[in-house]
DNA sequence: TCAAATATGGGACAAATGTCCTTTTTTGGT
DNA sequence: ACCAAAAAAGGACATTTGTCCCATATTTGA
């Protein structure tokens, strides 16, 4: 559930000891907002440590995290490739270290270091192969079930996330998940 | 919500026309399946006309519509950067032709034609992008709603596609979407 | 350190959606 | 043209989830 990617974080770290390539860094505190939806940048940004949620926002205040980062994962790359505002609003989850590459140098990257190229190709590859099934399942089954699935593969969640988040990932209210997690309880007596 | 590239399509056309490319073609009927989910291919797509459905099958048989694509969409390329299965089911809406390339060809043309290789990576891009929102508002909104949005951006959408099929892509049952469908009709009289 | 803001927990009820079925209509193949 | 199969429509009921509250912890910043 937070994703990770060792081989971009490895990749880059390497590249960012050659201050020629121009790769820079930025430190968050917890809590504090990165991106905001709808408004552009012009840097790239990839986790060196912490944990980052990417969400969208409605008008009604209704938001929805629609994955959780962490060490190795990028965001803020999409905008490089269409010429759109950002998609996501992304905040600090905990305390963050990040490398940053602006555009250009991304681009730059991308056009003349293959393995570069790869990696992100990869990347994206990845985040796309990622949601399909999440988005189906939580779809498919009910509230109860998605809960357990993502205990088993997150076990600390309960105790790490606020339930706010928890449900806001999982698209439903912080009153529905209450009621699961109570009948879980009651059931194990 | 049927999505196209003609940025895609104009550049592969171009390719096709020189047999050293290696660019195969193949055509299918309305209704044949063209990749199982969990299986393992050598080859990805792009459509030169027709329309498909990407869709995920679970083990109760339900089935969840991720999108149809249209002209200049490729798919079948993921398994291209992750040595893993398909993870989507494909099958013809409409009758369909497409482009085939393989995967060493595929993976050729993305090393030596930076311009092929950006088309992609945008694909790529378009592909996240798209599926973002998505999966939001159809959680975060009634069916009704869901459904006037999606009349919107595809007016024909219930003479052309089977009821079934719009089911699976909201994310409901056939029975809620009758519901509906009655309700919105009795408020025009 | 204390007040204000924020997170958690849950009752009572309403609304949305699913399940299970049966009937009718449409479609495609021979 | 006819029949079997598939798709569409919808009744009756059950279940899930949301809405609206309010009470109680817990955290945080001046």
């Amino acid at each position: 559930m937070i994703r990770t990617n060792q081989d971009l974080l490895t990749y880059i770290s390497k590249l960012a000891q050659n201050p020629v390539n121009l790769i820079g860094s930025e430190t968050f505190k917890a809590k504090q907002s990165i991106l905001e939806q709808h408004r552009r940048y012009n840097k790239i940004f990839i986790i060196q440590q912490g944990i980052v949620k990417c969400y969208l926002s409605d008008e009604n205040g209704k938001s929805f995290i629609q994955e959780f980062l962490g060490e190795g994962m990028e965001f803020g790359e999409l905008e490089v490739f269409d010429q759109k505002p950002a998609i996501c609003s992304v905040s600090a989850v905990t305390a963050l270290q990040t490398y940053t590459v602006s555009h250009s140098v991304f681009e730059n990257l991308l056009a003349k270091d293959l393995k570069f190229n790869k990696l992100i190709m990869s990347a994206l590859a990845a985040k796309i192969r990622y949601k399909a099934p999440r988005h189906s399942y939580q779809q498919s089954y009910p509230i109860e079930e998605n809960f357990l699935r993502l205990k088993q593969v997150f076990p600390e969640i309960i105790t790490v996330l606020p339930k706010q988040d928890i449900a806001n990932y999982m698209g439903i209210t912080t009153r529905s998940l209450n009621r699961v997690l109570r009948q879980l309880e009651a059931r194990l007596e």
